[in-house]
DNA sequence: GTGTCAGATTAGATATTATCTAAATAAGGA
DNA sequence: TCCTTATTTAGATAATATCTAATCTGACAC
């Protein structure tokens, strides 16, 4: 993805586009991972623009509130990020706590009953078991 | 369910049957909501026996351990936690972020392809939208 | 290009959430 | 009743996130 792509969906969404808010976007755009604040903050900081550790939180935060970045649901004490865009489910490794991207497919949706006078939007599936790494060595059942 | 039910269920799980455990148990069974650690702490000390703060925090700790407790994954910062038992799925609102539980129904598990060489567990899914509460006054579309 | 200013950045203080430490206590079996 | 060891405790500390108020700058109008 270009420059140009990332500069044109911030300022859709209302959003200057500053090089310490590109660099976030860019950064996590390119990663496979879902890193923790404190990661991308270290990683934005590895090279020129600096960023301080409130920028990156603002910038976080304003990603996310613009649609463009989410916070992932985990179970850890640290938020993890990812790109919207690519519809995605999750595989959270019981080990190490790795999150992995999992092929999207559609997941049948509640029924209405269960769903009473809730509004529904979306369904998210988290699956759980050993990532590739940590199944080396493991002997099932 | 009984004290015996669990005294037994601690017990069968190598863990001492204390009065800060018991009510830690006690509390989250009689909940149908998803309390913070700081919030089963507080519930906890309005009445005998007390519990320290490291103490809930252990407990909530070796109760998940035993997998009679389990943390849910959600995106705030502050862990939430209900007990294991009744399979169920969740329901996190968009707006206030509750997170109500939701009747189980089995998942399509993802294709043998997908998952590689990573051993699958189970299947958790996060259904958003609007919870009850926030539904009033919103305008569908 | 220059001026304007709301939005953005910053360092450091503060708040929130969770864990550690080491001494005292008590559960449960012998 | 005694013994062993898991558990509890207060307080210190660590990890994560937000706030403050001074300063700066991106984007736009001219
Ligand atoms: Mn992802
Ligand atoms: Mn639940
Ligand atoms: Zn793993
Ligand atoms: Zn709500």
């Amino acid at each position: 993805m270009g420059v140009d792509t990332v500069r044109r969906s911030l300022e859709s969404s209302g959003l200057r586009c500053t090089p310490q808010r590109y660099a976030v976007m860019a950064f996590l755009m390119e990663q496979t991972g879902h890193p923790t604040a404190a990661e991308i903050f270290e990683a934005v900081n590895r090279a020129d623009p600096r960023s301080s550790r409130a920028t990156t939180y603002n910038n976080l935060r304003d990603l996310v509130k613009a649609g463009l970045v989410r916070e992932v649901a985990v179970e850890g004490r640290a938020g993890r990020f990812d790109v919207t865009g690519m519809k995605h489910h999750h595989f959270i490794c019981d080990r190490c706590g790795k999150v992995e991207d999992m092929e999207w497919y559609d997941v049948p949706r509640p029924a209405a009953r269960t769903l009473g006078k809730r509004i529904f939007r979306e369904c998210e599936l988290i699956f759980r078991g050993l990532c590739t790494k940590c199944t080396r060595g493991h002997v099932s059942h």
